[in-house]
DNA sequence: CACCATGTTCCTTG
DNA sequence: CCAAGGAACATGGT
């Protein structure tokens, strides 16, 4: 499910969903996505609070819950296909429900096919995030410095969360070609004007999806993939929302937006990247 | 059967 | 110590 964007508006989401729920019990149905806690200890912690409500911190969900008077947090990832939304305790629950908290007539589920998200009580993984690339704060010069020193190619930097947080597979090529800027290009080498181009670039594709999926209607429950909304659930009948929301991604041998010439998909560090070869020269 | 997939972490190599 | 590359994790879609 996530890249920033899309964990944004979960978070958004889900906040007035959640805020004054009390956890009445928690069913741990694969204690692999419980880390570093062990299920027990979470299931402990979280018997019994109240959720306050939820922000975003890169790819992350931060949940503020309170015990009594003692606030702590729930740290959740979703990996490459998690899901979380509440719904009716009466409907089954999907095939791959991992964790899902019991608030009576409500539950919220956490699902999760891959299993390769987590939750934890402890605020491990938030620690060695680079900066927010929608922060005020975070300018080109800032890139700059994130970039620096780096002679691994650009598209492959911009997946380092300790250097630029909540930039995934998608968007770092979709800002790239926004940007005129070639994938294969080492991080280091990127000059000012290079920067200014790529920094624009990163917080308009990033707002622009926040964007996207706070104006189409969402269904964020089970069962809502592979509908043409990419990983936003789609409602029936909406689907021609997606068209043309990704310039490049997924994108090989369809003609580029600006020119025409056939998008190319190339390997980086394991990983698809896809660009113009003639948008984005070296 | 083959290959691909929104992400992170661990291990190895230099 | 650091940087970089690749495998691993687990399941589903085409």
């Amino acid at each position: 499910m996530p890249e920033l964007p899309e964990v944004e508006i979960l978070v958004r989401h889900l906040g007035p969903v959640l805020q004054g729920r009390r956890i009445r019990g928690v069913d741990v149905r694969r204690a692999r996505v419980i880390r570093p806690d062990t299920p027990r200890q979470f299931v402990a912690a979280l018997v019994g609070a109240k959720f306050l409500g939820v922000r975003r911190r890169a790819k992350f969900l931060v949940f503020q819950l309170a015990k009594g008077r003692r606030e702590f947090q729930l740290v959740g990832h979703l990996g490459m296909t998690g899901r979380m939304y509440l719904q009716p305790a009466k409907v089954a629950l999907p095939k791959h429900a991992a964790v899902t908290f019991d608030f009576g007539r409500h539950r919220f589920v956490y699902e999760d096919p891959r299993y390769f998200g987590r939750l934890s009580t402890a605020s491990a993984g938030l620690d060695r995030l680079g900066p927010e690339p929608l922060d005020d704060a975070f300018t080109a010069a800032r890139l700059g410095v994130a970039l620096a020193r780096s002679r691994q190619p650009i598209k492959v930097k911009l997946l380092d969360q300790s250097a630029l947080a909540g930039v995934g597979n998608i968007y770092a090529s979709e800002a790239l070609f926004l940007a005129g800027i070639s994938p294969r290009r080492a991080a280091r080498s990127l000059k000012s004007d290079d920067l200014r181009r790529l920094w624009r670039s990163l917080r308009r594709v990033l707002r622009e999806a926040i964007q996207f999926g706070s104006t189409v209607p969402l269904n964020w429950a089970a069962g809502a993939t592979g509908d043409g909304l990419f990983y936003y659930g789609g409602v029936p009948g909406a689907a021609d929302y997606y068209e043309e929301r990704l310039r490049v991604y997924d994108r090989a041998g369809q003609p580029c937006p600006n020119c025409q010439a056939p998008i190319r998909r190339i390997v980086q560090a394991g990983r698809s990247t896809f660009f113009c070869p003639r948008c984005q020269r070296g």
